[in-house]
DNA sequence: CGTCGGTCGTAC
DNA sequence: GACGTACGACCGACGT
């Protein structure tokens, strides 16, 4: 029998929009009704594959049952604004999902529904009624199922409603009438609610049983309001009653569901924001026309070269691929993929495996043909992520020099807080081009292969795409661009840095895995004997690394006082505060602190790092993220090397085992406090720039500030906290936080941040106005103009607001920071390649955290490149202050640490 | 068995 | 509720 859903709108449209967070377009537009609606509808036809589909919508003004009732719905609020506004949108998105809708003038989208039910009945359709209002149970019938889609969705035939409402579907009005509805201003009677209602329609089968009953009616208060309210009761009954005899008619076949209209829902998905639903609708290889193709000899390479030459630019991506049985390290260049207009690419496979209709170039032969086109400035090269790119034509000698747009970079430098740089995301968002993903290429989870393993034709649309899409959306990001900050920022910061990254990258950082090993082994022996204590304290073994298992130890089993839940599931927290905390009454704690630096520095470091050198040159290498981080710092990961740890003397033994090749030495350059340097610059605060600029000790300076001269304290206890006082003030930090890291009341810890500002007035200001400024433009910048967008400072939500509030203040102290960094690892970079010119072994530039950079240098050349790096790091950036490099060098990392 | 949110902990 | 920017290990709930 084939089956008809008739969806509820209304109840649905209302449900959506309370149940879904507020959301907001591009127009900042509220949609989360849109929204909630479109995902109700996709799941159900998801999941019941309806034959026929329809929706009703009640349309404002009156109705027939106003008409019968003067103050009908007259305790129901208004459509909220923001819900009205939704409306027709609503109704916009059931036509392009596909699903028609009704709405009849001087009917309820309810009456509606019931006759369409009625008539596809008798026309023999099995009827589901979609909604999650309970009226709809009387039309409960054979054939004729309510489901409400909430959650997981739940069916109610006249059992399901028996066992819901207490009643039989044909009993639900007449429980109805007697108990009214206060949101729709039905009577009902007065004295009896729904759970009078029903026991009096169970014992008297209908209403007009009950109120011919009435008056022998036992219990005085029911019979006095029934035999009072007698006609309220019949009356309510007529309100209640779904009408099945409305003016419309049921078109089976205008009913029949065929699928959405795939243009009609991108169009309206994306002018709406929906960034998750819009991919699915948007136009992908299959259904635009491109012109991709797979070179098969040498001869057509050139002719690509040709073009390219013409053309004046070249966009490159090169696959990678990560061969069976070996771990990320040692990828494999696949393929390349070239491309010189929009619309056209080709692929140039190289290392597929297998037999393929399309055999592989050779490797060497391609790179010696495109070598000259690669290392051509005058040809732009275009891509996304450039970096990736330059490390992998490096890899099969074809450097790429002329680096033009790099379409990654772009989005970031436009807006570094956008959700993804990503090529698919960006695409979509720039083109609407719905891109292939790489799992719809190699397959998803424990089933995936790798690239290599993928015959050339079969990725030819993923791999056209990598080279094609960052053309399509060129003049998109050059017109971005244009802004003369945003543009001086890609151009004289991210660009230049993209081959010094790489060649960071490719240079990669000197492991000593013995002393790793030897290291791994003796902290085992540590982890073991702290264990075996932890547990005889404890009474039982258990899992020393899981937060819950742990605070069923310590505050169910031992009774110690929970002080403080986590976040999200209000479990007892465990945090290292806690335990410190915990440590002064009970001995356990302090073993699961101990226990619990060691297994993190082992596991995180000790032990990863080894796993992470590359075979081919015995050396970690990182990879940067020049498009994370939002405030214009880099990051690093696999592995992560800017969160070595430093402060315990484990962690300077995991430092220790960075070391230079034989005959070489690590230099070391750090930038001192150069975060508060950017603060003293930025705010203009005279006492803090007199006090850079006479080269005193600025911690010192503050505590005098903040403490006074006089206050008889240990003044190395004063700087410690005058510290963290300084480092509070970049990060926002509150009263409440500073009091607890300082170890004072809240209130004295407010009196510090108050006399903070009395001595450093600038700074106060500096807030302020940065505060007003990015309020007003929703932007925050940098010293050299690059922008964090702040969208969230106007938030309704005063914690969101505050935590935005904190975040602009922050951006341009890191964000400068971090210019003033890159703009040192350019020059360094420069002076290097002079410095190289004429030295018999290469130095060469091997790490970057934040405000150190790290050098490989051979002996004999150290001195000279102690000076070299530090003249060119403290002149990189001039500001109201002097910026001071401290220097070391030493056979390892942790010896060449200043 | 894989994914993902939550929690914790390292760096600057 | 309470400190900005990252990455990643581990647990455990949840879905396939």
């Amino acid at each position: 029998m084939p089956r008809l859903f008739l969806i509820d709108g209304n109840s649905q449209m209302y449900r959506a929009y309370h149940a879904i967070r507020e959301l907001s377009g591009p127009d900042g537009k509220s949609t989360n009704a849109i929204y909630g609606f479109v995902n109700m509808l996709r799941k159900l036809i998801t999941d019941h594959h309806p034959d026929y589909l329809v929706a009703s919508f009640d349309l404002p003004g009156r109705t027939f049952r106003d008409d019968l009732a003067a103050d009908y719905k007259a305790n129901r609020a208004p459509m909220p604004t923001d819900l009205a506004e939704q409306v027709p949108l609503v109704h916009d998105a059931c036509e392009a999902m596909g699903v028609p809708y009704l709405t009849v003038a001087g009917f309820e989208a309810d009456d509606v529904l019931g006759t369409l039910a009625v008539k596809a009945r008798a026309a023999g359709f099995d009827v589901a009624i979609v909604t999650g209002d309970k009226d709809f149970f009387q039309l409960v019938t054979d054939g004729l199922a309510i489901y409400n889609p909430k959650d997981d969705g739940t069916w109610f035939d006249a059992e399901g409603v028996l066992a819901k409402f207490g009643v039989r579907p044909e009993q639900v009005v007449d429980v109805l009438a007697l108990m009214g509805d206060s949101v729709d201003n039905i009577k009902g009677v007065p004295g009896i609610g729904e759970k009078g209602a029903r026991a009096l329609i169970t014992s008297h089968g209908t209403l007009d049983a009950l109120l011919a009953a009435a008056p022998g009616l036992t219990q005085k208060r029911y019979r006095d309001a029934l035999t009072q309210h007698a006609e309220d009761a019949r009356a309510s009954r007529v309100l209640a009653t779904i009408r099945l005899d409305v003016p419309v008619e049921f078109d089976a076949d205008a009913l029949r569901y065929r699928g959405p209209d795939a243009a009609r829902c991108y169009a309206l998905f994306s002018s709406l924001g929906f960034r998750t639903l819009t991919p699915e609708f948007a136009p992908t290889a299959a259904t635009s026309a491109q012109d991709y193709a797979v070179v098969t000899t040498l001869e057509e390479l050139d002719a690509i070269t040709d073009a390219a030459r013409a053309a004046g630019q070249l966009s490159v991506a090169a696959l990678a691929a990560v061969a069976a049985g070996t771990s990320a390290v040692d990828a494999t260049v696949v393929g390349l993929s070239l491309a010189t207009a929009p619309h056209q690419a080709r692929y140039v496979p190289l290392t597929h495996s297998g037999l393929t209709e399309t055999p592989n170039l050779r490797t060497r032969d391609v790179a010696s043909r495109l070598a000259p086109l690669f290392a051509d400035p005058a040809v732009a090269k275009i891509g996304h992520d450039l970096k990736s790119t330059s490390v992998l034509c490096a890899r099969i000698g074809c450097p790429l020099s002329g680096l033009d747009l790099d379409t990654m970079i772009a989005s970031y430098v436009v807006d570094a807080t956008g959700s993804s740089h990503g090529l698919r995301d960006l695409a979509l968002a720039r083109t609407g081009y719905g891109a292939v993903q790489v799992d719809e290429v190699t397959g998803r989870g424990s089933k995936a292969v790798s690239l290599d393993a993928v015959p050339a034709t079969s990725l030819l649309n993923f791999a056209g795409e990598r080279a094609d899409l960052p053309l399509r959306m060129a003049d998109s990001l050059r017109a971005d661009l244009a802004d003369p900050a945003l543009s001086a920022v890609y151009r004289d910061f991210e660009l230049p840095l993209i081959p010094i990254l790489a060649d960071i990258e490719r240079e990669g950082v000197g492991l000593d895995v013995e002393a790793l090993a030897r290291l791994s082994s003796s902290m085992q022996d540590d982890l073991d004997r702290l264990s075996a204590s932890i547990f005889g304290l404890a009474g039982e073994e258990f899992n020393i690394n899981s937060p819950k298992q742990l605070g069923e130890i310590l505050f169910e089993r031992l009774q110690l006082p929970s002080t403080k839940k986590t976040g999200k599931t209000r479990a007892s927290s465990t945090a290292m505060a806690v335990l410190e905390e915990l440590a002064q009454t009970h001995e356990l704690p302090g073993l699961v602190l101990q226990w619990r630096s060691v297994q993190k520095l082992k596991g995180t470091y000790v032990d990863a790092l080894p796993l992470l050198v590359n075979p081919a040159t015995g050396r970690v290498h990182t990879t940067f993220n020049q498009a994370v981080a939002a405030t214009g710092r880099l990051s690093s990961s696999d592995p992560n090397l800017q969160n070595i740890p430093v402060r315990t003397s484990t962690g300077r033994q995991i430092r220790a085992a960075f070391i230079a090749a034989p005959g070489h030495a690590l230099i070391s350059a750090d930038y001192s406090q150069i975060e508060l340097r950017v603060l003293a610059h930025l705010s203009g605060d005279t006492a803090l720039i007199e006090a850079f600029k006479h080269g005193e000790d600025i911690h010192d300076q503050t505590a005098a500030r903040v403490f006074g001269t006089d206050s008889g304290l240990d003044p190395h206890e004063l700087r410690r906290r005058a510290k963290i006082i300084n480092y509070a003030l970049l990060y926002g930090k509150t009263a409440f936080t500073l009091a607890k890291d300082i170890g004072v009341p809240q209130q004295a810890a407010q009196e510090f941040i108050d006399a903070y500002f009395a001595g450093f007035p600038a700074v106060r200001t500096f807030i302020d106005q940065t505060l007003d400024a990015a309020r007003q433009s929703g932007v925050v910048r940098t010293l050299t103009g690059r922008q964090r967008l702040m969208p969230e400072l106007t938030s309704r939500n005063g914690q969101i607001r505050a935590a935005a509030e904190r975040e602009t203040v922050n951006m341009p102290i890191q964000g400068t920071a971090a210019d003033i960094l890159k703009k040192a690892m350019i020059d360094v970079a420069s002076a290097l390649a002079s410095h190289n010119a004429t030295a018999a072994v290469p130095s060469r530039m091997i790490l970057t955290v934040h405000d150190e950079l790290l050098f490989e240098a051979p002996e004999g050349d150290v001195p000279t490149m102690m000076t070299l790096v530090r003249d060119t790091m403290e002149a990189a950036f001039a500001l109201a202050v002097p910026l001071t490099v401290d220097v070391g060098s030493g056979p390892n990392w942790d010896a060449a640490k200043p």
